[in-house]
DNA sequence: CAAGGCTGGATTGGATACAATCATTGTGTA
DNA sequence: TACACAATGATTGTATCCAATCCAGCCTTG
């Protein structure tokens, strides 16, 4: 109800904003990837000027680094800043899971299964990206679960920012534990077990943070690295225009 | 320095969202307040093109709604979203408020002690916004103590969008408790009390959530309202040229 | 041969013009 | 008188245009 009286005011660049911040989720496009507004803007059939307010909405959810006179590209995160994002999910996640084991009906046992089963399929069809994208889409559904608009929101935004993390500093893309921990999770949401649901989220974020690679070594020089891995640039337009075919074709 | 080296990179609509982000803060412009493009363009002798970019930023920040074709107007927090974000920062300002008790050196006092200073004088002097502007100052900087970007950023807006819900939900202007929670709060920080810091902080900000008029009656209908006090939106340009005013002219 | 300056192309920043939409007022009619 | 409807003015949405800036490659020069 809630979103869907807003949809009528929809704004226009929103869906540009959807598009990168989906290729964002599932690792399409890689940290530090350039992105020109003309390009953009022919891949969805606009003006620069729509291009541009995608773009700073991007920005504002610390997904894209906007430089003057400079352009946008993918932000990089540093790993103090990416030990920074995963200590505030460790903050806020297990107090979003108590309230959503609180409120939780027996119906919305099945979404959260539903995005489990997801995770675990990419997991064994060997596309680690896809398993990431909906393992951050359980944790994104438990927000709404809790009916905290604003936890939402903050989670929302620590989540993107974490997919940019995982593609920089993850170390193993092999890890079982994760659906170990999704399930617990889950089944102690469901039974409403709202201190048992909280602990097991802040385990699991601690965990997912302890598994993070964040050495003091700089990752590679911004520029350099940038101009050593172009594909992600390159293909940045083929990468958006194949979004927008998955969008307008959902029989994925 | 952080902020310093930030500065060569500064957006060009950064001064409109400051200028209008000030205003809110010290409660110079009311909740629901309608912002038209133009007249802030003439203000800031800039053309419509910045204002947009500073206009979504500010709903970025959740303190301007935007509504297709209908145009930009300060946010009016429901009973239930102030609720929320009080919640929100009664979970995060503890865990700054003991990260700032750990990493406090002794200069960094002085900076806590200006601020409850300004907001002593301020509500002194009988200029309750003034007071609760540099209260919100206060929080920042404790903030800006802990040391955590990100923690730093999420507070951030919640102490915007604090403003608003204050100015809307506020029942007594003349509360004394308020100087002695920082009070404390600064004893506690300044001798790296962690436990006692964060506990303060929590009672301190459950203390101010308490103290909001949440009922559940709309406070106001919203078309209606702004057509009673149509004062705020008549006067949000000569707002604006006195916020102005005063941060060329510095010396207040 | 290396270092520094310069020019050309590409890209962004911002202003302006025009189209689209909304709110308000005025008018005609039941 | 009250309601429906159309015209008008105001405001926003988007495209396009031009200036400012940056980057890369080349050339000059010590």
């Amino acid at each position: 109800m809630d979103a869907g009286s807003q949809k009528r005011s929809a704004p226009s660049w929103q869906m540009i904003h959807d598009g990168i911040l989906d290729a964002v989720l599932r690792q399409r496009i890689e940290p530090g990837a350039k992105l020109v507004e003309e390009e953009i803007a022919q891949v969805y059939g606009v003006s620069r000027t729509v291009v541009r307010a995608a773009l700073q909405a991007l920005a504002r959810d610390g997904l894209v680094i906007l430089q003057r006179n400079k352009g946008a590209s993918i932000a990089r995160p540093t790993p103090e800043e990416a030990r920074e994002i995963f200590e505030a999910r460790a903050l806020i996640e297990p107090e979003i899971a108590a309230r959503a084991a609180r409120r939780m009906k027996p119906s919305d046992a099945a979404a959260l299964s539903a995005s489990i089963d997801a995770e675990h399929h990419a997991f064994h069809a060997d596309n680690p990206r896809e398993a990431v994208f909906h393992s951050a889409d359980f944790h994104r559904r438990i927000a709404a679960l809790a009916g905290h608009a604003v936890f939402a929101e903050l989670l929302n935004e620590l989540l993107s920012r974490s997919s940019l993390v995982i593609s920089l500093y993850w170390r193993r893309p092999a890890t079982l534990c994760d659906n170990e921990a999704h399930l617990a999770l889950a089944t102690a949401l469901s039974s409403g077990d709202e201190a048992g649901a909280a602990r097991l989220m802040r385990e699991h974020v601690e965990a997912l943070l302890a598994d993070l690679d964040l050495l003091p070594r700089r990752h590679s020089a911004s520029g350099l690295s940038a101009a050593l891995l172009p594909a992600a640039s390159q293909s940045c337009k083929d990468i958006l225009q194949a979004t927008i075919a998955e969008i307008d074709d959902p029989g994925e």
